[in-house]
DNA sequence: GCGTAACCTTACGTGTGAGTAGGTATGCTG
DNA sequence: CAGCATACCTACTCACACGTAAGGTTACGC
């Protein structure tokens, strides 16, 4: 039933899904739904809580713990396109709509924190493994930009059906490995003096 | 009347927002922005074209033709975290309106797009330079992941007042610079065999 | 002083969709 | 077979907000 949920957000967007087209979509009547589900608002959170979960899962399932972190990397971000591929419809729009809609802001921080974390846990390990250090902040504000960056090309991706998932992860590694090694590696880019 | 408009949609979204809270924001009654403005849509796309115009004109106007690559991207990233900054209610909320309507998805596609060519163009500039060359298609998806960290780092913040808008271009440029510039060196990641 | 025209407001029509009340079939128990 | 509960649907209410029609107010021409 939250299939049919998923869907009819994903193609109409929070505001322009009706209850009505969900019910018809699962097969059932409307105070079914509300039976089940509860309000819409419910509703969408369920959605977004399973799509979150089932990403997650994609991802954690994918880990392979005591790898380089190059490696690691490698295997989340593909498991990461992967599952935004094989699930195309339904969670770039839900992330769209989600990030939109102010009630469902703190939902999706929350997940986004997660993964964040977990980023930063494998900057973290990576630079003590070469000896060196870097205040916790900044190694969020990068991770946040390694998250920001996958998750833009996610949303590519969804536009572009014709594209390799296994392919756009290759090329985000390129751009986010490459920076983030540099940045391990001690190398910095400054402002230039005036 | 267009900055009430801009304040309500920011703090409602798009749909949240009532056309009679923006007629009292804007001091006037609603059958006048009718008038002036036309509908909701109408309205709104208003919005979104004058603060793309003004951020365009923003980068534009700190844009230094004749320097090296990575000053100009250094520019081109302060002018926009700076304009972010300074509009921190209006456009981060805008843009994440804009995305999750389907409507005006085409609108902003056609920005980012401009945007990305203009990062293109730039990465073309400086690999022509080293006397290198890489296909159109692979320099638009690392110019994507570019401005897709950008936008993400633009909406963090956004969503975080303290945060100083000239560190965060620094820190951004640390990840696009080091990455990209590997890249133009001609380093490239490739997944390992196994 | 009076008609009229531009301009603005209040006050309304209307459609849409969330959430619910009440009715119907099916299956279980005595 | 009667009584009852569970599971479900049809049909409704109600609120909200877009877009508009009818009515007041100020300025100017005569």
């Amino acid at each position: 039933m939250l299939d049919a949920a998923v869907r009819v957000f994903s193609r109409h967007g929070y505001h322009g899904a009706s209850m009505d087209e969900v019910a018809e979509r699962a097969g059932i009547s409307k105070p079914m739904v509300y039976a089940y589900l509860g309000t819409k608002e419910e509703l969408f959170i369920a959605c977004l809580h399973r799509e979150a979960t089932r990403m997650m899962e994609a991802i954690a399932g994918a880990a392979v713990p005591d790898l380089p972190a190059d490696e690691r990397l490698w295997h989340g971000l593909r498991a990461f396109f992967g599952f935004v591929g094989a699930h195309r419809d339904g969670w770039a729009v839900l992330y769209r709509q989600a990030r939109a809609e102010r009630a469902f802001a703190d939902e999706l921080a929350g997940m986004r924190a997660r993964i964040v974390e977990v980023v930063v846990g494998m900057l973290d390990h990576a630079l003590r493994a070469e000896g060196r250090e870097v205040a916790e902040t900044e190694l969020e504000v990068v991770a946040y930009a390694l998250v920001g960056a996958t998750e833009s090309l996610g949303d590519w991706l969804a536009d572009h059906p014709e594209a390799d998932p296994e392919k756009t992860a290759t090329r985000m590694m390129n751009v986010a490995w490459l920076g983030a090694g540099q940045l391990l590696h001690g190398v910095t880019w400054h402002p230039p003096e005036r």
